[in-house]
DNA sequence: CGCGTAACTGTCGGTAGTGACAGTTTAAAT
DNA sequence: ATTTAAACTGTCACTACCGACAGTTACGCG
């Protein structure tokens, strides 16, 4: 069987939704194409820092405590570049455009992993972000080359993978869809206070009592895990929970 | 040159960000492939409607006062798959699947356009939405073929051009950027402010008063045109003024 | 019928946000 | 050297928000 052939066999599998494992997943890849490692990340964008739903990889529980002692999350460009954008993001770019994570990639020489990949952003649609890092072991311009050759079938794999994880944790309630699950009560009082009305507005708008106006804040509150009707309303935002002006 | 070079070379294109016209997008597309028409459409999510950022398409004027004088948009089943989804939209799929909008593939087959075809979804980070619609003019069978051949290309193709409209957009964009030019400090207590701080505890945070925190939060709602803290961090986390990350 | 859920209401007391008063200091640009 | 903008601070009075108390009503489901 051709290369060609087994690239369009297995995204022939991943269309079908017939990959749910993310080590499946990774092992269908690493069969197919010349990756050494891979990465899915999916998270929440929060203020400060980003809440993580869904990790799995397969650098190995070493590499992965070094990433976390040392406080790599916090100097990874790749990080910052993928979960932003739309664009693929080169390692070796992201490397030399920020002088400043190099003891990220230090770190991955002196453990033996090699500091060539891609990672290709994934945006979801509820305003959590997520990427699939993807990281090879060959000399930089056999990676070029190589790359250019499969980058598409790197997209489309991602994409179609993403897909399935997304569509399987609705199915099997992920993490925030059932907790951030709002009645139509506390939507609207939401999109009125994101609209800059105070309780009593908001009461009269809806023809409630301000208490009731109140009530369901609190519950919106309690449900968004938050402890403002501030941070509500940007949870809400991000979240795409209320409509957009 | 071969058919894969054409496609390896366009794609080439792409990544180097040279190209944000969409008309030229479009052309370069129709070279490479056996397209017969495109469809790129940018959304904000609004309640039940929609409101559109960007529209480009090459059906023509005719098609288009046909899709809009007819209310085509309410029922077209492919709009709903692929800006709510993440997995390309067979059009043909969509068709069977929603009996409802026979209207709409009559419509095309009336003026002569193709009901082939495939939507690639293509979701934008801040809660917007974005479509590439694909048409073809081959008979089902080829298409099939065709598709399998080359949906990995659409999609980065798609996923590319996306990418430069969204850069594009933010360099040129005449929205955002304007009227609503924040300090750098008004950002910071925005953004704690939307992460649910207090006034003192950002004051601590930023090692400042909390009058001063005051001062900087009065004037960013100003700049906003605001009346509360609330619809501020609103306001900023829709037009990406604090970070999302 | 009981159970869960959504929608709804009242009161109290403390903390947080908001406007208007009136300033100083530092750094960059003209 | 003057202007402009950003960063910074204090006080007073008022309003809005928020948690915790303790409920009622209506609807659908097993």
């Amino acid at each position: 069987m051709t290369e060609q052939q087994a690239v369009l066999d297995m995204l022939e599998i991943l269309e079908g939704g017939g990959c749910v494992e993310p080590a499946h997943f990774f092992t269908l890849m690493r069969r197919t194409f010349r990756i050494a490692h891979l990465l899915y990340l999916e998270a929440e964008p929060y203020a400060d820092e980003l809440k993580i739903c869904r990790l799995h990889h397969t650098f190995g529980a070493y590499a992965a405590e070094i990433y976390r002692s040392r406080g790599l999350h916090r100097i990874d460009p790749i990080l910052k570049l993928a979960l932003g954008g739309v664009r693929p993001v080169e390692w070796t770019m992201a490397r030399h455009r920020f002088p400043e994570c190099e003891p990220l990639f230090q770190a991955a020489q002196e453990i033996g992993i090699s500091t060539e990949g891609v990672a290709l952003p994934l945006p979801s649609p509820a305003g959590r972000t997520a990427l699939l890092a993807i990281n090879v072991n060959m000399p930089a311009d056999e990676w070029t080359a190589y790359r250019r050759q499969h980058l598409r079938d790197f997209q489309l794999a991602a994409n179609l993978f993403h897909a399935a994880m997304l569509e399987h944790g609705a199915m099997a309630g992920g993490l925030s869809a059932r907790d951030m699950r709002l009645t139509g009560r506390e939507t609207e009082v939401l999109t009125w206070a994101a609209a800059g009305k105070s309780y009593w507005e908001i009461a009269t708008i809806l023809g409630i009592s301000e208490r009731t106006v109140r009530f369901f804040m609190t519950n919106a509150r309690r449900k968004l895990n938050v402890v403002s009707n501030t941070q509500a309303v940007a949870q809400a935002v991000r979240h795409a929970l209320i409509p957009t002006v």
